[in-house]
DNA sequence: TTAGGGTTAG
């Protein structure tokens, strides 16, 4: 096929269309009649592929460009150095900003704020200000650009100087409706991370007056600032008002209620973008929607993405393929995991961190530090949360060597200071393993104030070694630090119905009562055929409960034979007068297991997630269950998860 | 053409 110069960028645009989702198809279609090219057309590509999210591509064809001797026009910068910003790639950044240079455009008002831009993104707040300074004649965006910049490097407070130097400029005060909305915005996002509720409402109100039907980068804009102070039904309010949607504002959406656990909402967002048509989602949605998946442990939903993400050609996507991981970690595959991580050809931080804690939480804290050590040999430094990672594998296996060794080494080693996560690591790992006292004397070593995390820990410590004295000091912080979280009461209220204080068990209900606090009821969920089942803690509910509890019935009638005897300590010392009935009523996950067993073919693997954690009679139960009926039970808990078979769990009962 | 969307822990 022959395509004269004319009709070129028309057919280009019309391909645009097609490949809108990956571009690798556009690039190869562009190369084949690459040297028919001119300008206007790479300029086309370079903004589209710098749109589409492909900035590695969009700067390979700069300077492709460039190598042909091409003489570029102003708007081929703007495009090259926002990707440049994208990858926060500073190296290719100054030499485009070289280029500008050269050609004489450094001064062009799109190619300055697009340097600004780079240049703040890049943390160089610095070299923005001088590139501002030496605008002759700033325009709004000029404005925008560097107001911005300040809010991203967190220098909020000038960037609120700047706006009000700007309205001063502008000669308008805030009544004014005149000033471009999208300067409103940006200030808007700035006052929403200082909560400078005076300043917020203005704007807010200006652009209300203002209106921004038809600007879609502002209602955007507004529905992140209001997810950032919390306010998500104000974000969803924005959503549902805006006359026309664009991939960002669908993205954002899911995103906001992926990031706040509402994965039921961001998946059913998600259904409604595909529904409605006209939007092709991107790898951005699909890693929102990753996360929804990871949440809420929908692996059947997950493996569903997973195909997507495999048929768009997104698997070398870092963010993608790290999503994939930790969407499999938290769904119960690790070796699904794991096998996507062996597949990922470029991986960073994130991503080995993604595989580390992800084997910790299943108990396989060997593999985690193989894991880790494997990352230290590629060469990537581990960051603060990798530690976080890797101390909590080693605390959930009960390695106190190893955490303990890399608790003290983390600092001068790789120059990570402790934070408190680490320390409530730490205090786990000592206290679980019978050390009180070296627990202790961490925490009260520690430079800065303990948190209901840290005193939480060792107040389960306590419980576990049975030391009323120190559960007390640390029931005393918690019911400071945290008086509404009634977990705390209750584990005091079992470590003295454990040493037989029967008053002071009576005490704690007394005080709960008093102050208001209700036990959550614990639940679980059981994903059966791509339907969920829910079930409370004694549920009557469900449609089938009566075939349920009979067969739950023979269950532990079977498993008596073997040797079992319940556990009634877990049940005789809750302090709530109706956890009493306990014995009469029965644990959800108990109840999730027998449905799952009854309702799923002989052999496959039952999987169940819970809002708390498992008892110790459940735990008991479940691994025996796994033995009888021959079945592999995997449970997530608050904390982490417990792989069931042949009468063993994968913890080692230690959790 | 400025602004606005995604990944790791607890």
């Amino acid at each position: 096929m022959r395509i004269s110069k004319s009709r070129f960028c028309p057919m280009m645009i019309k391909r645009k269309r097609q490949y809108s989702a990956g571009s690798s198809n556009l690039t190869a279609w562009f190369n084949k009649y690459v040297d028919k090219a001119d300008v206007s057309c790479w300029n086309s590509i370079i903004a589209d592929l710098a749109r589409s999210g492909n900035s590695v591509e969009a700067l390979r064809a700069f300077w492709s460009m460039r190598k042909l001797s091409l003489r570029p026009n102003r708007s081929s910068f703007p495009c090259a150095i926002k990707s440049c910003s994208a990858l926060l790639d500073l190296h290719s950044g100054k030499q485009a900003h070289q280029q500008a240079l050269v050609f004489g455009f450094e001064s062009d008002l799109f190619v300055s704020s697009a340097l600004i831009d780079m240049y703040s993104r890049c943390g160089l707040l610095r070299d923005a200000w001088t590139l501002f300074d030496e605008i002759p004649h700033r325009n709004v965006v000029s404005w925008t650009s560097i107001i911005t910049g300040c809010v991203q490097n967190d220098h909020t407070r000038q960037a609120l100087l700047l706006f009000k130097h700007l309205l001063l400029i502008q000669q308008i005060d805030y009544e004014d409706v005149s000033l471009d909305p999208v300067v409103l915005v940006s200030v808007l996002s700035a006052c929403s991370r200082v909560s400078s509720n005076r300043l917020t409402q203005c704007v807010h109100g200006l652009v209300m007056t203002r209106g921004f039907d038809g600007d879609l980068g502002v209602g955007n804009t507004l529905m992140g600032a209001y997810s950032k102070c919390g306010q998500l039904r104000l974000s969803r309010k924005v959503f549902d008002g805006m006359a026309q949607r664009d991939l960002v504002s669908w993205n954002s959406m899911i995103a906001i209620y992926a990031q706040s656990g509402l994965s039921n909402e961001a998946l059913q967002v998600f259904y409604g973008m595909v529904k409605e048509g006209g939007f092709l989602y991107n790898a951005v949605t699909l890693s929102a929607v990753l996360l929804a998946c990871a949440h809420a442990g929908a692996l059947l939903v997950g493996q569903c993405i997973h195909d997507q993400v495999v048929k768009m050609g997104l698997e070398e996507n870092v963010i993608v393929s790290t999503s994939i991981i930790d969407m499999y970690c938290k769904c119960g595959r690790v070796d699904m995991a794991r096998k996507a991580f062996d597949s990922t050809r470029e991986k960073n931080v994130k991503t080995w961190t993604a595989m580390v804690a992800g084997y910790g939480m299943h108990g396989r804290a060997k593999e985690a530090l193989e894991v880790f050590y494997k990352m230290i040999s590629h060469g990537i430094k581990p960051n603060y949360i990798t530690f976080v990672s890797l101390l909590n594998a080693c605390s959930h296996a009960g390695l106190l060597e190893e955490g303990w060794y890399w608790f003290n080494t983390m600092n001068h080693e790789f120059g990570v200071e402790p934070g408190i996560e680490h320390y409530g690591c730490m205090v786990d790992l000592l206290g679980r393993a019978g050390d009180l006292n070296k627990a202790y004397d961490l925490i009260k070593g520690m430079a800065m104030r303990p948190d209901s995390v840290v005193w939480g820990s060792f107040l389960g410590a306590c419980r576990i070694h049975k030391n009323v004295k120190l559960a007390e000091i640390s029931a005393r912080k918690l019911f400071e630090l945290d008086p509404s979280n009634c977990g705390y009461y209750i584990l005091l209220s079992n470590i003295y119905a454990d040493a037989g204080r029967w008053e002071d068990v009576e005490r704690m209900r007394v005080l709960m009562k008093n102050r208001g606090l209700v036990k959550p009821p614990g639940f679980s969920v059981v994903e059966l055929k791509g339907m969920v089942h829910l079930f409370l803690v004694g549920d009557r509910e469900h449609p089938q409960h009566k075939k349920i509890y009979e067969y739950l019935e023979t269950l532990i009638i079977k498993l008596q034979e073997v040797g079992y005897a319940p556990d009634v300590t877990s049940v005789l010392h809750d302090v709530d007068e109706e956890e009493k009935e306990m014995t009469l009523r029965v644990h959800s996950e108990k109840l999730a297991v027998a449905f799952g067993i009854m309702n799923s073919v002989p052999g496959t693997t039952i999987q169940i997630i819970k809002n708390l954690r498992v008892c110790a009679d459940c735990h008991t139960v479940i691994k025996l269950i796994s033995k009888v009926v021959n079945r592999q039970i995997v449970i997530r808990d608050s904390k982490r998860f417990h792989h069931f078979r042949d009468g063993l769990c994968s913890c080692g009962d230690f959790w």
